[in-house]
DNA sequence: ACTTCCGATCCTTGA
DNA sequence: TCAAGGATCGGAAGT
């Protein structure tokens, strides 16, 4: 069961009726000290119409509620209801691309476009199931499998680093099987044309890699996705 | 100075002489790895039109760009230009909208709109002079941080028949490396759970699978080749 | 991304 | 013990 806490001013926007009756969410509502939703542990959702947004920035309001949002939680994300550019203003387009640059580059805050009530709010129960549940499965990166020979052998050499349509021909005609190649040494890789030494220790290196080396890494993702 | 790398493919769009001409501004033009601008040092922008958003949604190419991405950089940010809202498109609003909670809550990943291209080389502009005057000087824009892991070695193995991101990481931790994978006789791949005797005798086939028997099979497949 | 569909895998049953 | 059945999972294809 997802939860979702909801500020009490979204009552009127129709959002709140659109959660609950969504299956497997449990709403509740009440008066959230800065923002609209809370989706999940230390994630909450501010939701801003786009003519909102953009008076939002002159009154420095935004900047305001931005920085209250972040002492209470991680991860702040701004929902922008319709279309910024059509908003009639006086502030010019540097001042919206400085505010938008502002809130992303240095507070780590992300923006979503929403067309309209009922977006947002499918908006809001997917984030809050993505939050707490994972997406449940994992996206398959490569599209298309061809069928088995030629084409399949060439295919599977496409997922090696470097290696496009052009070098994995190059490289099935070279060692003549999809097995010779995994099992080349890098000096033999730079023997197929269109490998070259970076190439070739990359491939090798991937081919190569070992479970049992996985040391924990990635920080950085931790960094990036923590702002 | 501040610094900014694009993407020489970003040329016929306008947007590098928008660049060049900002005055403090060092455009430097290549081919990256990935993304379209570099605007700090661990921070990519890709650009996309709503059009190809959407598209790229539908063929998974958005997931393995922004896969590609996050094993360089450390923040990943998309300039979706237009109105998402606006596309004609057969996908359901489920879809659309799961794609950009992914790329947010799951991915960490920024979403900036942009009205057109004029305005997305001034966001560009902008995100560069926060990024690097607002977080500290750092020339060395380039992003290199070899990146041998396990995500590679299960892209790779996402290419065999009958496996996807599930049998890929089952494989890899039974077997412990692509090459050790490959080097599998079909009882032993039989041996990973999830993998049956069809699917391993496949696997089995389409790696072994040599050039030299590459004859008559299926002349309508090889007319199809063009080869 | 989501949905639907299909086939393979795996587990239980029962002889 | 093994064969047959059915529930489940995962991959492929389409929107």
């Amino acid at each position: 069961m997802i939860e979702i806490f909801a500020d009490m001013r979204e009552g009127k926007s129709g959002i709140l009726q659109a959660l609950a009756q969504m299956p497997n969410v449990n709403l509740k509502v009440g008066a959230l000290p800065c923002g609209d939703f809370v989706v999940g542990p230390n994630m909450v959702v501010e939701r801003k119409e786009a003519k909102d947004f953009v008076d939002s920035i002159k009154d420095r309001r935004l900047f305001e509620q931005v920085a209250k949002c972040k002492l209470d939680y991680q991860r702040v994300i701004i929902i922008v209801e319709g279309d910024i550019s059509k908003v009639r203003t006086e502030m010019s387009k540097e001042a919206i691309a400085g505010a938008l640059s502002w809130l992303q580059v240095i507070e780590g805050v992300s923006l979503t476009p929403s067309s309209n009530a009922a977006q947002t709010a499918l908006l809001v129960g997917t984030m809050a199931r993505h939050a707490q549940e994972g997406l449940g499965y994992d996206i398959a990166l490569r599209a298309a499998k061809p069928k088995p020979s030629r084409h399949m052998a060439e295919f599977i050499l496409e997922g090696l680093p470097g290696v496009g349509p052009t070098n994995a021909r190059k490289i099935l005609d070279h060692f003549g099987s999809v097995r010779a190649a995994c099992n080349a040494m890098p000096i033999e890789l730079t023997k197929a044309p269109g490998i070259g030494a970076k190439t070739a220790a990359r491939i090798h290196e991937a081919i190569n890699w070992e479970v049992a080396n996985e040391t924990m890494e990635s920080p950085a993702e931790l960094a990036g996705s923590g702002l």
